[in-house]
DNA sequence: ATGTATGCAAAACATTTGCACCTGG
DNA sequence: CCAGGTGCAAATGTTTTGCATACAT
């Protein structure tokens, strides 16, 4: 009984092959952040016939679950990461896409003493930095 | 010859209609954060004629000049305020969907240090930090 | 068996665009 | 006058949903 079996039944979801495959191609990929379409497409290069409203669904449901976090990129558009449990933020290259994560003690510090400050009650923050990755600065493109 | 004539002279706008009460409605609108629909209701409401492709269009212009700055509250749905010069980041009410600004020095040092350390020549980046109000923890709604 | 999950197509949503007409300088 | 702006409707891109069918337990 693989691993990917249990995440399922113990967050609830019945274990259909949509869902085991959506989750191995999660594992398996290169790229740790995927959108619905990415996911959709690798299922396609797999030979599986999975639709993108399911893929949609599934990945809905695992960010329910906690088996993933969503990420809302500049407005409209979702990618997806397999949750590790450890919070971090992230960097985004604006000319490559490539996504990195980070964490900083000094910065979720801040943010908890701000929102105490205005008197929110703080229940999440998002945090993106955007620039140009080293390999692009090269590159030049 | 008001203010707001130069102000679109000065981004290079040529001063019609459309763009004069739109920038007006920002001004007087009792709420700073304002979507595209937001706007365009309140067009409606003075009896303005103005189309929402418009209004969509000249918020873009607008944002170009660098007369307002537009938002992305949690994927898909974008506000805008008008441009003060002063660079702050977002407290938002997830119950009344208030937004509060701040701006802290050591986050934005961090932030600076972190895409420094990765390698990243930083353009941007955003910050929304989610929670409930001082007044809807009083309300209890 | 039976309640869920899935696939497909259609709907929803925020935003953008093509195009003929109108307007500011 | 004429480049640029506007209104409308249609197109866009992403995500969601209704419904009949298929599947897991």
């Amino acid at each position: 009984m693989s691993m990917e079996r249990q995440d399922l039944r113990k967050a609830g979801l019945k274990v259909t092959l949509p869902r085991l495959k959506v989750l191995e191609i999660l594992e398996v990929s290169d790229h740790r952040h995927m959108s619905a379409e990415d996911v959709y497409k690798a299922l396609l290069d797999t030979g599986e016939e999975i639709g993108l409203a399911t893929v949609y669904r599934v990945l809905t449901q695992f960010e329910g679950a906690g088996l993933v976090s969503r990420l809302s990129i500049d407005g409209g558009h979702a990618v997806f990461e397999l949750e590790d449990g450890a919070h971090h933020d992230h960097l985004l290259c604006v000319k490559c896409n490539r996504i990195e994560e980070f964490m900083d003690e000094v910065i979720e510090e801040r943010q908890h003493a701000i929102a105490k400050e205005k008197g929110f009650q703080m229940t999440e923050h998002s945090l993106y930095i955007y620039g140009i990755c080293k390999q692009c600065q090269k590159d030049n493109n």
